[in-house]
Order: structure tokens, then C-alpha cells, then sequence
DNA sequence: CAAACATATACCCATATAGGCATGCGTCAA
DNA sequence: TTGACGCATGCCTATATGGGTATATGTTTG
């Protein structure tokens, strides 16, 4: 089997960094295709793509306006997402508390665990949107 | 081009169900990879890919343990996806308190009017950052 | 040492993606 | 009415996926 398909949930039509984007523009309120394109320098065609898959899902709402189509958010699919994501909170508030012990224990082992850990401490700290 | 590879960041190893039941195995403490796949039902191989991709995002660490390896949860790059979905927190809120106050107004009315006016509403509400 | 066990990898395949490009379709202006 | 505008879709391609199955690697036991 391939990957679940883009427009199965909220979880898949979010990973893709542009339809993050959109929904980042779409914030501030309602917004044609045509400022979507200009904002995130992408081509027509693909923006339009990508609000279809965030439609599909529930992500976007449209509203017609003469020639235009006007798209905002409905952040509603994205409580699912906040509640997973949500129940590790608690693990990653105990990970920095213990960190400093974990890090002792690893003092022996290999080199390459120690900066993995490192590595993913600081990474995961840095804010969303990744790239 | 093709879809960003699962392994590029959090958003996208945890797009996938199985990634997820695997995180959500392991939020109880470490588990081997047998383990896991007696609780998911998969394929060891399958189980093993899985965690590979968390393990290149960071979500995932591992600890040699006689012939076994014992997986644990690293909870840490889960930050950035919930710091970016909370930011919807507020719109998926304030939408139904206010449509909700204004369906009775709305009560008799045809459904393409309502569609109007709820996006009207919307539309106000959304007044925030505009960039 | 050999055999059993636990895990990781290598392949093979069907599938859907994301972007590039061309075009279809409805709407407004002259 | 014709043409310009705004957007959606269709088609094409390269790519990585996730599952299935076979096998390599490493560890413990007899």
C-alpha cells in the first residue's frame, strides 16, 4: 500500500509545510485563491490544489464572490490533532526535568546517542513550521 | 515532486495511524520491538520501518538489551506540531460560541442565506494578525 | 560450535503525491 | 457579444510510501 491519502484526516492534509501556510494566511481572515498565490509565491493551479485537499478535509470553507472564491479557516478538524498531540505534553515537561540524569547515564555510551538526544531537545523546542 | 518524505519532520512521521498507535504503545514505558507487534497486530518487519522514521524524526530512542532493543517515547519534536495546532485553538472556540448565539435568529431561514451569515460572522471574528 | 531467537534490511509492487503546464468554465467589463 | 479575468481540473512525471516476503546481522542457549 502507498501513504493514506492527503485528504484522509487533518493529520495528513497539515504535514505538507504549504498547506500549513495557507491556513497561516487564512488566519487573519477570508482571502481569495489569487492573495493566496501572491502571499505564498506558489503557482495558481497549486494553490488551488492544496485548498481542495484542505477542503476535503474540513480544513477551509468557501464562499463565492463574483469571480472570485473567497476561503477561510474552520480550525474545528485541528481540536483531533491538538488532543493527540496534547496527552504528551506531560512526557515532554518530565524529559527536560530528567534530562540531566539521562544524560550521566549515557556519560559511557556511545558518543552518537548522546548527540541524538541533544539534538532532539533543542530541535523539538524551536517553534513549528519547520524548513 | 513528490510528498515530503514521512522522516522530515514530526507532522509528517505522525500523518501515519501506525506511527501513532506505536507512540501511543510506548507513552506506557519502553517496549520491545516484539512487543509491539504483538499489540499493533503488524508485521515485525513493518514495525521495524515504523520506528525507523520515528527514530530519524527524534520521536523514538532506543536501548540495547540483550538480543532485544527497547523503544521509548522522546516526546520532545511533538512541541512544534502542538505549538503550531494551538494557534487554531482560539478560532475553533470562538466559531461555535458565536454561531451558536445566532442560529435562533437564523431559525426558518433557507440554508443558502444561513451559509451567508455564518460566514459573515466568521469573517468578524477573524480580526486578528493580519501579517 | 550449532540452533533458536530478536531485529534490521533488501527487494518488489501499487498507489498517490506535488509541481509544471495547458485548458475548461463561469463572471464581469467594454 | 467578445474578451479579459479568476479559479478549477486534467494530464504528465519523479518520487517515496507501506505492506509483503526473504534474508542478513547479532545474541543467547544447548
Amino acid at each position: 500500500m502507498a501513504r493514506a491519502a492527503t485528504t484522509t484526516d487533518a493529520f495528513n492534509a497539515v504535514a505538507e509545510p504549504r498547506r500549513r501556510e495557507i491556513l497561516d494566511a487564512l488566519a487573519g481572515g477570508e482571502l481569495a485563491v489569487g492573495d493566496l498565490t501572491e502571499l505564498l509565491g506558489l503557482a495558481q493551479p497549486q494553490v488551488s490544489k492544496h485548498l481542495r485537499v484542505l477542503r476535503e478535509v474540513g480544513l477551509v470553507e468557501v464562499r463565492d464572490d463574483g469571480r472570485r472564491r473567497l476561503y477561510r479557516v474552520n480550525a474545528a478538524p485541528l481540536r483531533a490533532v491538538h488532543a493527540w498531540v496534547g496527552q504528551y505534553e506531560r512526557l515532554w515537561n518530565e524529559r527536560f526535568d530528567l534530562i540531566d540524569g539521562v544524560l550521566d547515564e549515557l556519560a559511557g555510551t556511545e558518543n552518537e546517542i548522546r548527540t541524538d538526544i541533544e539534538t532532539d531537545i533543542e530541535t523539538g523546542i524551536e517553534t513549528g513550521r519547520g524548513d
